[in-house]
DNA sequence: GTTTTTGCAAATGATTTGCATGGAT
DNA sequence: ATCCATGCAAATCATTTGCAAAAAC
């Protein structure tokens, strides 16, 4: 389905701005806000970062984008909604690679005790090192 | 093990500051920075904001602490550490809770794919309604 | 034509940095 | 005595808010 087409189920109008955030966090993904904003200057050199965050924060709220928070960095975006995929981030690099929960299918939904409260999402943060750094900085093995 | 032992063991100076922020943490888990200024204060008026972080940087950093950002809040520290536990907070109140993860012990540790990441940390955040909220704000179901 | 969205500037909130003073070992 | 930690102010970074002008329906 489009963007056009997603955004108007959602009742929210077709605008040019929106749909080059959309485009350019779809080609991006785990692009943070100032990287959206940068990237789609290339189309749209008129649309400011505040715009930026106007946008991103109206197409998070209606589902078209989801938004997650690595330690120590902004806000990250991606076009990947209604799976519950996970992510890993590297702590030397900050790279972000997309990852499927272990134990079938969304096990991290169910958690053992929740106090009572009615859980609706799971946000799960792997962090670790990448390949890239791993042989760049040996570890203790050498 | 108390404190100053904690803070010796890892090489970090024992400091009246340090104890005071360990302590308000200890007794008031998920505290925010501010929070944590706040209620030092009682102990130990002269302790700034500025400084509160500096020193839940240092025992974060040197695992003392253990810090941990909700969407849409300041971050917040807690000292247990060293155990694979998570958290579910309330989108309505933001209220926090521990949880411990369903299946077994740590699944969320071993992802299906990492990408070749080697994973250290899984930190996972459930997300959904605290019974107060819920009772307060009844559901779809009336 | 009406309502939503944009654009910008200014405000806010969270957190870090730099450096002189004070305190721990 | 030495080196680390604190205290404070100023700086920085991420993000939100308010309102007039422009665009979508």
């Amino acid at each position: 389905m489009d963007f056009s087409t997603r955004l108007r189920d959602h009742g929210l109008r077709v605008t040019r701005q929106r749909l080059a955030v959309l485009g350019v966090v779809d080609s991006h993904p785990h692009s943070s806000a100032d990287a959206v904003a940068e990237k789609v200057r290339h189309e749209l050199p008129e649309l400011s970062l505040q715009s930026v965050y106007n946008v991103l924060n109206d197409l998070t709220a209606f589902d078209l984008l989801r938004r997650f928070s690595p330690p120590h960095s902004p806000a990250l975006y991606e076009t990947r909604v209604g799976d519950n995929h996970h992510h890993a981030v590297c702590t030397l690099c900050g790279r972000v690679e997309d990852v499927d929960c272990a134990v079938g299918h969304a096990p991290c939904l169910t958690p053992s005790d929740s106090h009572g409260m009615t859980i609706q999402i799971a946000d799960v943060l792997y962090q670790g090192i990448c390949k890239d750094c791993a042989e760049r900085s040996p570890g203790p093995a050498g």
